[in-house]
RNA sequence: GCUCAUAUAGCUCAGUCGGUAGAGCACUUCCUUGGUAAGGAAGAGGUCACCGGUUCAAAUCCGGUUAUGAGCUCCA
């Protein structure tokens, strides 16, 4: 005789026990149809599930997250049952659910082509209008086996080895299609209606590249139509905004075939650069950090000594020249080494922060190239404290506060925070790691910070924080960083002496904030959408002449912003003032400085912002306060400075 | 690096069955001298990524290379 409390504490007793379902059905009719699953106490459960005890159930549809996200995965299972269809040889392997999706992967004889994915998406539609039951039986392992063994399912044969002995296994049957999984699933396909098959790559089993490569295709499935197509409209939108885009439309740099990931800045995009750099410098001698610049290219046994020449070679760009082999940087913290190394240190010294503005090449795959993300040359902004194993805590927790500082100037309010541990390969004592590991944990939780901890995925020589941004449709990417190194130090025999005359090996902290300049400047791009704040904009205002009359009052007005240290430049031609207005909007020129007879005779300029604001008359000096206003909160930053 | 896709004018893209290439924007010149998101006309512009093959004939079909895109792997 179970009670069920529903979540308005109502309670409703029952003869024997029920499904989820019975009760929904004994609520009423409605809900019975909108019913997907169900949380009996806290445990997320099939509707098909049985209540034998006194329990509170929650009822879930498709208006509640656990819903849409029930749906996603028996969209994978609806997408198994059409391939399998269409492909029966086809062995599945798995098909979870992701953001706003789902994907599964499938071993094929031959890779799928974009019709093949047209075909599976038409047949899931067919399968759809059936309104099938989905059926759940909870099987024993040898069942299990079994079944995948007479399906020829190696995969699940496999999956199935990796359950451990104590979890239930449970088959979910489609009409003639059979998959395994954890559930819940939809009772029914009638649920299975709004989605979309959208891409389709390859992907490792189980994520290792020396397995095969599966066929993965990948779907995003929503509770109704308005919110597909809501989706598909931000996606859209959204790619209007990738800086590759940008890029071009804004003039601001190029990539070309002779010289792959490597960026050919043009003049707006590197007077982007330029304030970047600008301004990180400045906060850096803020902060105490002394700037220093060292070699392009370095002996090849410098980066055998580092530990670098073992583990990166392949990836190192290499030059010889009169017999001698040399490596094309691919970081900065062996050479920072170096200057630390010269002369001799005292304790007095530490914490002693080298900051360099280091130009890296690093050969990477090809196939990882990504516009500015992901370059074969870049430049971090790089700095390494060198410092005692007391002053870790402190140094780690400076450096985060001035990292948020600058990731607010830059209008970064989400920041992805990442603890990464020992790897398995690795130099150091495990006493080292775990000071280390403890030191950049403590440091995130006296800020009560939100972290996740990624285990294994530190460098060899260190643990690391990682600090990610997102890019317009999501791709996370790491930016900024901070790693505790024990090991290279003593490698390269950098020493201080210590208040009771002893030598002794400094602690090394690897840190940067923008991380790589050119991944940085791509996801500003894609988070302004070209829209730069007007300290960033790389012209900053437009005088824009009505006409010929007014050249020279335009030049002039011009020069004064110039003469001032904006970033002004002058339109001239012969066009209609509509054209022009609507060109240097485009372009995303914070303002548009408009002069005709009226302005000339009376020595004013009449604004116009990007946004289409006509802020009127007013006179160049009410102007130029204005944009200093504008610009204020982060002190003046022109390129005359 | 791996899988799939793509590569045509400066940009965005058409180009059917294999028969020597087309639009819009941008550019140049001329007309127009204007008041807040496209004034008008004319002109110029292409070794169809590169190398090879099939064919009487290749932008188009086939193979390879390079680059790019999506995803996977990797990322000091």
């Amino acid at each position: 005789m179970p009670t069920i409390t529903l979540p308005d504490n109502s309670q409703r007793e029952f003869e024997q026990a029920v499904t989820i379902m019975q009760v929904a059905e004994d609520i009423g009719p409605g809900l019975a149809k909108a019913t997907i699953a169900g949380y009996i106490d806290d445990e997320l459960h099939d509707a098909c599930e049985l209540i034998d005890h006194d329990a509170r159930l929650r009822i879930i549809t498709n208006k509640d997250p656990e819903g849409i996200e029930i749906i996603r995965h028996s969209f994978a299972h609806l997408m198994g049952h059409a391939v399998k269809q269409l492909f029966p040889n086809a062995k599945m392997a798995i098909g979870p659910v992701i953001e706003e999706g789902f994907y599964y992967d499938i071993e094929t004889e031959k890779p799928f082509t974009p019709a093949d994915v047209e075909a599976i998406e038409a047949r899931m539609n067919e399968l759809i209008k059936k309104d099938y039951d989905v059926i759940r039986e909870v099987v024993s392992r040898d069942k299990a086996i079994q079944t995948f063994t007479k399906r020829d399912e190696p995969y699940k044969q496999e999956i199935i080895n990796d359950i451990p002995d104590d979890e239930i296994i449970k088959l979910y049957y489609h009409e003639e299609y059979t998959d395994m999984c954890r559930g819940p699933h939809v009772p029914n396909t009638r649920h299975l209606r709004y989605f979309k098959l959208t891409k389709l790559a390859g992907a490792y089993w189980r994520g290792d590249s020396n397995n095969k490569m599966l066929q993965r295709i990948y779907g995003t499935a929503w509770p109704d139509k308005k919110a597909l197509k809501a989706y598909l409209k931000r996606l859209e939108e959204a790619e209007k905004r990738d800086h590759r885009k940008l890029a071009k439309k804004q003039d601001l740099f190029h990539f070309q075939e002779e010289a792959p990931g490597m960026v050919f800045w043009h003049p707006k995009g590197w007077a982007i650069y330029k304030i970047i750099e600008r301004y990180i410098s400045k906060k850096m001698h803020e902060h105490g950090y002394l700037e220093i610049q060292t070699p392009q290219v370095v002996d090849q046994s410098l980066w055998e000594r580092s530990g670098h020449w073992d583990k990166f070679r392949e990836d190192m760009f290499t030059t010889s020249s009169e017999n001698r082999d040399y490596a094309i940087k691919p970081m900065n913290c062996p050479c920072h080494i170096q200057v630390f190394n010269q002369g001799l240190k005292s304790y007095r010294d530490l914490p002693l922060r080298l900051a360099e503005f280091g130009s890296c090449h690093r050969n990477e795959a090809s196939g990882t190239l990504h516009g500015l993300m992901r370059a074969r040359n870049f430049t971090q902004d790089d700095a390494h404290i060198f410092c005692t194993e007391e002053q870790i805590q402190d140094e780690v927790s400076k450096f985060i506060d001035m990292l948020f500082e600058v990731y607010r100037d830059f209008g970064f309010e989400n920041v992805i925070i990442k603890l990464s541990t020992r790897p398995e390969k690795r130099v150091g004592s495990d006493e080292v790691w775990d000071k280390s590991e403890q030191a950049l944990e403590l440091a995130l939780n006296n800020k009560e910070l939100e972290w996740d901890l990624q285990p294994g995925e530190g460098a060899f020589y260190g643990p690391k924080i990682e600090f990610s941004l997102k890019d317009c449709i999501g791709r996370v990417w790491q930016c900024g960083t901070i790693q505790v190194d024990f090991s290279m130090p003593e490698r390269l025999g950098a020493s201080y002496i210590n208040e009771d005359s002893t030598k002794q090996v400094p602690v090394m902290l690897h840190r940067a904030i923008v991380g790589s300049m050119e991944r940085f400047i791509g996801i500003l791009i894609e988070n302004y959408a070209g829209a730069f704040p007007a300290w960033l904009a790389p012209i900053q205002a437009v005088v824009i002449s009505i006409t010929e009359k007014q050249s020279d009052y335009a030049e002039k007005v011009t020069d004064i912003l110039k003469n001032q240290g904006f970033r002004a430049e002058v339109d001239l031609r012969n066009e209609t003032i509509g054209l022009k207005i609507r060109d240097h909007a485009m372009q995303r020129v914070p303002y548009q400085i408009i002069v005709g007879a009226r302005e000339q005779d009376e020595n004013s300029v009449a604004v116009r912002t990007r946004e289409g604001e006509d802020l009127g008359s007013m006179s160049i000096e009410a102007f130029t306060q204005r944009l200093n206003d504008d610009i204020a909160c982060l002190g003046r930053t022109n390129l005359e400075d």
